[in-house]
DNA sequence: CGGCCATTTGAAGCATGTCAAATATCGTGG
DNA sequence: CCACGATATTTGACATGCTTCAAATGGCCG
């Protein structure tokens, strides 16, 4: 999905991963989400119909999504108490999380900044049984990762090679293990 | 506001400015925005009821804020259909908002992320006919701005200053003039 | 097997942080 | 109304985390 296109249709994503980014003036990017099974993109067509979506989306694996149109969708997720309901609770915990993120790219370091979004796509994947024990499938590359944390490919390599020294984590192409929640947990808070 | 209380009423701010941030583990804090007149507070509370909001909130001067009740508010915002598609615009342009923060401070550096907010704050107040030909309150201190943009109070300091001595704003404690908006920009924009 | 892309490693530079002290501004009580 | 203490801004010197540039290594696919 390009930046600025208004859509007929939302999508939710049925498997594999995208992330939402924008792309800066000076051609830098920051990737804004990831989309992981389950996931809406673009919530905001929820409830906003023709407006055009201020970022892009792009798949990072090969991605099956689910259409629907929007105005059915609208006139669904505001048609029940209960539906309505689950429609705050999406925006509310999107909110959330974008202003985690914030707080992480704002004041933690590169070592608490890897840790604390390890530990949060784990949590998310595991909500969906994606993950195995805290080992699961990353299709991200660690320049995505970087783009994603406000730093560069390099020092997420140098930040994620530390903790696999440390024993607290394990990688290789496509897939990652978290081997110490606890330690690793620590981490993203203290640093 | 307090993170974490739930609360029976949504307030709306009717003058002087408050922030919404996050209070980390280590003591730090990040400033997820600032509330300027007009502006609500928690605008999850529009449809989430009882729920407890997540950040906290505090007055930068001194504040008068229009409290509604929760419920009442939300049979209001969701009775109509203009009132549907307003509360829908409130939202995306607030989420919005948020992205282009997280891309700015994980983006950019000290001088791209000062001159933005300086243009964002500005552009905020001129809408409600705050500034005066860019000239406007700023009851934030530079430890304010440093913990919006992700940067030390000192840092914050000599980027402000940099940018006066090259004649782009002019300020003194408790109010801000941008003289030049074009370069402004473009120092958002580049840096 | 060869080429492409991602990861890894090293060395050097730069932006920002930290610490400390000087100056300026504000609010308050005498 | 002034003097004082508290708080904010400003400046300097130095430390450091992250970036940049470059090259080597490794894995994957055609």
């Amino acid at each position: 999905l390009r930046a600025g296109e208004p859509s007929e249709e939302i999508f939710t994503v049925y498997s594999g991963w995208a992330y939402r980014y924008l792309q800066l003036p000076d051609g830098r990017r920051q990737i804004l989400t990831f989309l992981l099974p389950g996931d809406a993109i673009s919530i905001e067509l929820f409830t906003l119909l023709r407006a055009p979506i201020p970022y892009a989306v792009k798949a990072l694996s090969p991605l099956i999504v689910c259409a629907f149109d929007v105005g059915a969708m609208r006139d669904l997720v505001l048609s029940t108490q209960v539906q309505r309901e689950s429609l705050a609770k999406v925006f509310a915990s999107h909110m959330a999380m974008m202003d985690q993120h914030l707080a992480l790219v704002g004041r933690k370091k590169a070592g608490g900044r890897v840790a604390y979004l390890l530990l949060e796509l784990e949590q998310r994947l595991r909500e969906r049984n994606l993950s195995d024990n805290g080992s699961f499938d990353l299709p991200a590359r660690q320049e995505d990762l970087a783009d994603a944390l406000g730093l560069t490919a390099v020092h997420v390599n140098r930040t994620l090679v530390g903790l696999r020294q440390r024993g607290l984590i394990q990688f290789e192409r496509g897939r990652m293990s978290i081997l110490d929640f606890e330690r690793l947990k620590q981490i993203a808070d203290d640093e």
